[in-house]
DNA sequence: CGGATTTGACCAGCGC
DNA sequence: GCGCTGGTCAAATCCG
């Protein structure tokens, strides 16, 4: 399975590539994916828990100019895009247009091309399988990280349990399931390789973690990382890797579920780094605290600095 | 010995 | 209805 057919899985990678864009030098090789949008104004980062630092990210992490056609115009086709009808032909919720419209700060149209394709691919899945499961599983909010590493298992500070895993199709890598170890929180990940590039790991969680990074509670690990000021967050982004959201609209889940999407969440890190300095630096966006990003500096310890946008 | 991992079986959803 | 696939379960196994 190459990384569209990973992330398709999740996000209905479309026929586009997404890959490409990894394959293509994009400098940080990271792009958030607010392909669902089922959110409100942060898209991603609030899904995250990330409330305070506005647009900067989501400006930050756009694709460098060759597939940005503007860094700084809006991108109305993401609305478009995530109001589709493809979307909406599911039973619509009162929130789904509003929360829809919230990313679009944060892509391109690039970005908007592989999520509608994704959506396309996927809307029938999705929707039908939403019907079905509505009544019987509950879908948790998903997101999906496109990771750089070595490793298959990211440590994104909390501990999980391997549950299963199985051999996916057209992919030589097989998928594992993972499930966080602490009880009573019932988050999923799943973790699988890119056939297309194998270095690429795909990294798909699902749910939210009610209870603290029990590595950030380490007292030995607290002293090292840089939990001080601004930086505090629940979230850390890979730093080497491509980072590709997906916060799925699970429409079966309706009200309920859109009001946790709102909430502040608790939501693990993913790392994309295998060494010790990328993971303080993913550390210390993992870490609860008010303000992410707050500013260049910050940015600047995991994004180039041209592709930081001016605010 | 307890927790984590492995792995085959099972189930549900979906397309044909 | 059948087969394929994704996702999960749970017994067996591994490991510290």
């Amino acid at each position: 399975m190459d990384i569209q057919e990973a992330v398709e899985m999740d996000g209905g990678m479309g026929s586009s590539s997404f890959l490409d864009h990894v394959s293509a030098g994009f400098p940080l090789q990271g792009i958030f994916d607010f392909a669902e949008g089922e959110k409100s104004s942060l898209g991603f980062m609030e899904l995250l828990g990330v409330q305070d630092f506005g647009s900067s990210l989501l400006d930050m992490v756009q694709p460098p100019p060759s597939t940005a056609p503007s860094s700084s115009s809006p991108n109305p086709t993401v609305v478009t895009k995530i109001e589709s009808p493809e979307l909406l032909n599911q039973p619509a919720t009162p929130n789904s247009s509003s929360i829809s419209s919230a990313s679009s700060e944060a892509v391109n149209d690039e970005q908007v091309k592989v999520e509608e394709q994704e959506e396309d691919q996927q809307k029938t899945k999705k929707q039908l399988k939403a019907k079905k499961t509505n009544q019987k599983r509950q879908r948790e909010p998903r997101f999906a990280f496109m990771t750089k590493s070595e490793v298959d298992h990211l440590e994104d500070g909390y501990r999980w349990r391997k549950y299963g895993q199985k051999a996916v199709k057209d992919s030589p890598f097989p998928r594992s399931y993972y499930r966080c170890t602490t009880v009573s929180c019932n988050v999923k990940k799943r973790v699988e390789r890119s056939y297309n590039d194998p270095s690429i790991v795909v990294t798909t969680y699902e749910g939210q973690h009610n209870h603290p990074s029990p590595i950030i509670q380490r007292p030995s690990l607290a002293g090292v990382l840089p939990m001080n000021n601004s930086v505090g967050s629940n979230f850390a982004m890979p730093i080497q890797g491509t980072i590709s959201h997906y916060n799925h609209h699970h429409h079966q889940q309706q009200q309920p579920f859109v009001n946790s999407l709102l909430q502040p969440m608790n939501l693990p890190c993913n790392y994309g780094s295998t060494n010790a300095a990328a993971f303080l630096h993913e550390r210390r966006f993992c870490n609860p605290g008010p303000a992410l990003f707050k500013d260049h500096g910050l940015l600047q310890d995991i994004i180039p600095s041209h592709m930081l946008k001016e605010e």
